[in-house]
DNA sequence: AACGGAAACAACCGCAAATAC
DNA sequence: AGTATTTGCGGTTGTTTCCGT
């Protein structure tokens, strides 16, 4: 094969690069990059700072399209890059923060300093495809126990906290936005709901998700794998690529719906074939990626353009949704079923009762709903189907079943506003002013950081530091915190990405942790770089 | 030593948001 | 306001290295 980089393998397929017109004519070159092209670019930044990458190409006569030159400085050349082996707290650090928030890779690289998004998920793809092999769990069997605990502390208190749930708008708020939070992970996750070997105190966010569908090569038949899994709930390891992940703990099938989709649904297996609308069809049937990767897809702190319906209820008569025995569900179901079922969903506060469309929507959802049920209660009147029977319909629903009859405490959004609750707001600092243009995303230049100081220590003192990357790399905190100071910051850098999911709460979370808001160019100067070598 | 598979790493691609004009 | 461009992100693919047979 020719290799990329030899001559005769460039390419000039400028649309490769985001088909900047800035290449003109120019062959630009595509693989690996030389010492010479590194030594070019760095030179570029030196001088001109980051940005503007199409330009480097222009003035600095490198073959390589801006969207390359990013690249290259950004995952191997900008400073304070921490190369090597991941550490086993920076594991740990990842683990967690996919069990929350899933293929958030970038996000992820704000909170290991001095690594890359790529690097991560590098790290991650491997590490499924690694475990999955062993047989291993994919998330740390403390990790698990945690979150199983806090899940079931969040149940103890649901009661409680359901006393609440009339109050209005706030607590609406964060049942929203929690909800929605939860959804990222079934939008792009087929398998989030197509099975379920809930690991015990998986917290939602797609952890078997991402445990058999994150890494899709050499992975032939998951829905297979997934299937016999969440038949039985349990993983007996019986197929090479099945993942036991949940054989680790004990399952409450019920316990397990709930944590596994992060929400208050109760799965009632005695029931089970009472309902037979298939989150397993359906997902079949609906967005599921062709190749079973999970993907927690992109979704801005702020508003989300969603496909699936979490937050749709908000339209709706939740108390319609929780008290029908068909609806919660299905209408889900429905909703994930239809691709055409494309909501923008405005979670910021803004009035949810406005559309008409989604009670169009919720009605159909149901009529179909109803239509399914009779269909399939023939074909699943019995539970115990054999791995033969599974095999032969990969739409046999084995993760059908009627979810309790569930009102408050139990409600998705309240429990997921619990978990929120729990989880995160309780942890944040105080937030006395929104940052603004830190939140805005603001492009904090060189030039302004270094003619501005005051600015920056301004900014800064609004929010923590160690969620500044630039502080990060421009110190030695990293390396220099104890174990405890590293857990300690991780359960609240995931409290805070958690909080900042809420685009409700713009003083308490995006002003705060907004980390998107800073990018390469808060850190320290390129011409502090060691030379690469 | 040769081979094959797995792991690690690097880079590309497409898309979408952000920004500039 | 609309369009073009830039930037960022996540998924995917290609290459290299390591290791066991």
């Amino acid at each position: 094969m020719l290799r990329k980089d030899q001559p005769g393998s460039s390419s000039n397929d400028e649309s490769s690069c985001g088909g900047s017109p800035a290449a003109g004519s120019l062959i630009l070159k595509k693989g690996p990059w030389t010492l010479a092209e590194d030594a070019i670019l760095v030179e570029y930044v030196k001088k001109h700072g980051e940005g503007n990458w199409n330009a480097v190409q222009k003035h600095s006569g490198l073959s390589r399209c801006g969207k390359s030159c990013r690249l290259r400085w950004a995952n191997h050349l900008r400073p304070n890059l921490k190369k090597g082996a991941f550490t086993q707290e920076e594991e740990q650090l990842i683990a967690e923060l996919h069990a929350k928030m899933g293929n958030k890779w970038a996000r992820m690289a704000t909170l290991l300093p001095g690594r890359t998004d790529n690097e991560i998920k590098n790290y991650w793809n491997t590490r499924i495809k690694r475990r999955q092999r062993a047989g291993l769990p994919l998330y740390p069997t403390n990790l698990c126990l945690q979150t199983s605990k806090e899940n079931q502390l969040i149940q103890n208190n649901s009661e409680v906290k359901d006393a609440n749930k009339q109050n209005g708008e706030i607590l609406m708020g964060s049942m929203y936005e929690m909800a929605e939070f939860e959804f990222h992970s079934f939008k792009s996750n087929p398998w989030l709901l197509s099975y379920s070997l809930p690991l015990r105190g998986t917290p939602s966010s797609g952890m078997q998700c991402s445990a058999i569908g994150s890494q899709t090569r050499s992975f032939d038949k998951p829905a297979v794998n997934c299937i016999m899994q969440s038949s039985e709930f349990q993983c007996h390891g019986s197929p090479a690529n099945m993942i036991s992940i949940c054989e680790q703990v004990p399952i409450n099938p019920s316990e397990m719906i709930n944590q596994r989709l992060g929400l208050g649904y109760t799965f009632n297996p005695e029931n089970h074939n009472k309902n037979p609308m298939s989150f397993g069809r359906s997902i079949l049937g609906s967005h599921a990626l062709s190749n079973g990767t999970f993907s927690a897809s992109r979704h801005p702190p702020g508003p989300v353009k969603m496909e699936l319906p979490s937050l749709q209820y908000q339209e709706t008569d939740y108390s319609s949704w929780l008290t029908d025995p068909d609806s919660p569900y299905e209408a889900v179901d429905t909703y994930i079923q239809s691709p055409l079922t494309y909501f923008s969903v405005q979670s910021h506060c803004t009035s949810p009762r406005s559309s008409g469309l989604l009670e169009a929507l919720v009605h159909e959802s149901r009529a179909l709903s109803s239509m399914q049920k009779q269909s399939s209660e023939k074909s699943s009147s019995s539970s115990a189907l054999t791995p033969s029977d599974m095999l032969e319909s990969s739409t046999v629903n084995f993760c059908s079943g009627d979810w309790e009859e569930t009102s408050g405490p139990s409600s998705p959004f309240y429990r997921s506003a619990s978990l929120i609750n729990e989880c995160s707001f309780d942890e944040l600092p105080p937030c006395t002013v929104p940052s603004a243009s830190v939140s805005a995303g603001t492009k904090i230049t060189r030039a302004e950081q270094v003619s501005s100081p005051n600015k920056s220590a301004k900014d800064a003192s609004h929010r923590p530091d160690f969620f500044r990357p630039d502080a990060l790399l421009g110190s030695n905190w990293f390396f220099a915190t104890s174990q405890n100071l590293k857990t300690s910051i991780m359960n609240d850098a995931i409290a805070s990405l958690l909080a900042e999911e809420d685009g409700c709460k713009p003083c308490a979370t995006s002003s705060m942790i907004s980390f998107d808001s800073y990018p390469w160019n808060n850190m320290p100067q390129a011409y502090q770089m060691p030379e690469h070598d």
